[in-house]
DNA sequence: GCGACAATGATATGATATAACAATATCAAT
DNA sequence: ATTGATATTGTTATATCATATCATTGTCGC
């Protein structure tokens, strides 16, 4: 399910943080894997921020109550919580944002703020779909793509 | 002027790489800003190849000829590539990439074969303005964007 | 030439990410 | 409950990508 609240909006972050662990365990359930309690600790972390955080942080964080948590230790939560489609890269700050469309496709759209930081993912068909038509224009088969646009969300054109 | 052939079909690419060092004097002199002799070989370097290439290979590449390389020599001259538009970086891959359509807005969309690694720059109109109503309605303005489109060139599908 | 500024040289370090192997945990099958 | 297969985590080291800082040199208008 699609969250419906703009990160730009004031909200209770809790209930996102809540529903995206909840959402996160039926997955994995589903998926039979094993969302550890390192993975879902990490995941929990990304989801205390509507920005995008990069793995250092999420080490720092870590280790506060982790004390063996070392480099290899997150990089291998961040990657079990890519592939099982819990979390987006943002390749062009390398920091990682929770995925706010469990389930679906998975490929991802995102307005950054370059003012406040935030990402907002979005999932326009139409932007999809021309691509596809595009690519295939070229003979060209996707996989998979980003797209990460860069601009001042609504509330900081008004500062 | 925007390059009509693809980089998956064979072509003289040494046509490529003269018409874009030419170009970029051109730019550089319209833009009173100054192409010295390792801007210009680090852009041939890029040139050289369709694959978007690494800074550190990029400064193995230059060392040949130029034994001070060092890491900074090497991202001075991709900042400056950048910001007048003669280059692009691709995120995804840490890479850099001629810019196919120089003079332009200079946004970039990539389709990147994962298998035989090019990068072919793109430049559908349909899918900036789709992006650019569907951040209006979020009351999102946009400044840039990039598109990373990773998949099988028409090339490698037939392999 | 001289002064101002741009560009490059040189050293060091910061930031991001992975390789490799050892140790431990999980779980199904017996 | 033990065992064996597999997944996960611990640990150390290192690879890869990028920038800060300050000294030196080049460029160009005056």
């Amino acid at each position: 399910m699609p969250l419906t609240v703009s990160p730009a909006k004031p909200h209770d972050h809790s209930l996102c943080i809540d529903d995206a662990l909840a959402q996160a365990r039926l997955v994995c359930e589903q998926r039979a894997v094993r969302l550890t309690a390192i993975r879902e600790q990490v995941l929990g972390l990304i989801w205390q921020s509507h920005k995008p955080i990069g793995a250092y942080d999420l080490l720092e964080q870590l280790s506060k109550t982790h004390q063996a948590a070392k480099p290899p230790t997150i990089y291998r939560a961040l990657e079990f919580l890519q592939e099982n489609g819990l979390i987006h890269k943002i390749e062009s700050q390398n920091a990682f944002l929770g995925c706010a469309h469990v389930g679906g496709h998975h490929h991802g759209q995102f307005l950054i703020c370059t003012a406040c930081g935030t990402a907002q993912e979005i999932d326009e068909k139409i932007v999809s779909s021309a691509l596809e038509n595009a690519a295939q224009a070229q003979g060209f088969k996707i996989h998979s793509f980003v797209i990460e646009i860069k601009g001042l969300c609504a509330t900081c054109q008004d500062l």
